[in-house]
DNA sequence: TAAAAATACTCCATAGGTATTTTAT
DNA sequence: ATAAAATACCTATGGAGTATTTTTA
């Protein structure tokens, strides 16, 4: 009996599609549909509901997946045991985060803890919010990077830094001449926001309400990058996290007015309860919690 | 990973003897040897102390182990509950007995037993009662019966029936006459007993004791067979359980006096704590705490 | 008619055997 | 000297790949 079975069957189970558990696996399709018929063997028991359309566990089958999921658990904490006796980090790191938090926090962080832990690899995916979540639930990343993040209840979510949030505006608007600026003043502004899906528009639209402002949205995007471009040009102003435009307001080329009042964009590490943590990843959370 | 080197690995850590792990698992010894050595590649840790003269594992093979077991454990289980939805008893028992209960009281209990799980191979091995124990922790067999059961934390003890023990001795003996004796009456009189370090015969020591009884002890013997035999020449009397001289007693060349007082031989089966005991197992257990 | 899953076939990696050597008592 | 463990070497099984067919939406 091989573990590499159970772990494909967990897999198959959990995303209900032969060729997703294939790659999570790095095998072939083929491959996890013979791993399949193997323990159906093995066990004498229909696992799957074939037949029908849609994916469904047989009895046999959820059992096997509940007590799968237990021995890879215990497996996996082996495996964190033994490294931790032997004081070696290493191993691979997925991570699956969001293009903000990729673009503008990650990046020094991955630099630090590449040089604490050599050996470990750190591979980054760039992905959209709710992609970040699928991800990290079907096991394709071992961690996510996301911002505001929603409670679920199959994943472990660790709060990073609460990033404050400064209106941006082009030097020469306006408001850029205030230290600090109160969010009412903000009425009626030509405003430049993210696209309705994105969970930082959903928590300005929140403190937005909150607060009784009503801003004049003249452009959406689905990225930092082309906000910033747009206030730039001074097509309107923003409110954007301090690390994204940290470049820009060295440069000058943007202004960053502080709010008054605490508004925050809370970043988080989220990954998949009951997962079990490798050495090297549980450094690399607490390193994230340290400088993010 | 496969589970059965950690099975190997188990066993051998257990009884700390490569030949022996071996044999548990049906192997060669040069099968063992290799597992540990893919075991310590793929950990990249050194497992078992060699240099020193005395097995033992290192820090790493006492973690391994402990996990190990765990996941045995975990997947022991599956086994049987995907056993238990398929309703199919199957499988194997490997029964270590002492010989009183094999040739007495077992053969009917199998014989009732495979007539209602037919699928199911009972595979029973006569031993002395220490060698049962030593069978048991070590996983050579899955159930052990024994009478007197010594406890030790690292079985599990399950009570059965208490045969009476009837003083036994020739038709022609002056005991013969009453149907009833008091414990008493037997000082001094010339008795057949067991070897010293048979239970049973560790079991009426003590009683004489308790009761300041003191008999003669003509002879010893490692077995029920041959105190019968010289009971059966007059070369004195016995005190045996009923259940092993049922078939004198029927052809009258033998008489049973009860005793006055409750005297029995306790019966159990052991087993390994922490053994997950297959569907077919609990229901032999059963079978054999209705019977006996 | 695509996409997903199952099957046919082939290959090669490795688990485990036999025979032997090495090590420890 | 003997028993236990390690090693060398070989073989056969089965895990996983490519290519293909079958199935389902």
């Amino acid at each position: 009996m091989q573990l590499e079975s159970l772990k494909v069957f967990c897999d198959l189970s959990e995303t209900k599609s032969f060729t997703k558990a294939a790659q999570i696996n790095k095998v072939t399709q083929s491959a996890v549909s013979q791993t399949v018929s193997a323990l159906e063997r093995l066990f004498k028991s229909l696992l799957i509901e074939r037949s029908k359309k849609n994916f469904r566990l047989t009895p046999e089958g959820e059992v096997l997946y509940d007590y799968s999921k237990k021995i890879l658990q215990s497996y996996g904490g082996l495996q964190s045991r033994l490294q931790e006796i032997q004081g070696v980090l290493s191993g691979n790191i997925h991570v699956a985060t969001v293009y903000s938090i990729g673009l503008y926090d990650l990046p020094p962080c991955i630099k630090t803890f590449l040089k604490d832990c050599p050996t470990v690899n750190v591979h980054v995916e760039y992905r959209r919010a709710n992609e970040v979540y699928d991800d990290v639930l079907s096991n394709i990343v071992d961690l996510g990077l996301v911002a505001y993040p929603s409670p679920d209840s199959k994943l472990e979510v660790v709060p990073l830094r609460k990033d404050a949030l400064f209106l941006t505006c082009h030097p020469q608007n306006p408001l850029a001449k205030s230290k600090s600026i109160k969010l009412k003043a903000l009425s009626g502004q030509r405003f430049i926001n993210f696209e309705k899906d994105i969970p930082t528009r959903k928590a300005l639209d929140r403190i937005f309400k909150d607060h009784g402002v009503s801003v004049n949205n003249v452009m959406e995007f689905d990225n930092v990058e082309t906000v910033k471009r747009a206030v730039e040009i001074d097509s309107g102003v923003a409110i954007l996290p301090e690390e994204t435009i940290r470049v820009e307001l060295a440069n000058k080329t943007l202004v960053g007015v502080r709010l008054e009042g605490k508004f925050f964009r809370e970043l988080a590490v989220i990954y998949k309860k009951g997962k079990v943590l490798s050495p090297a990843m549980k450094q690399f959370i607490e390193l994230l919690k340290k400088s993010l």
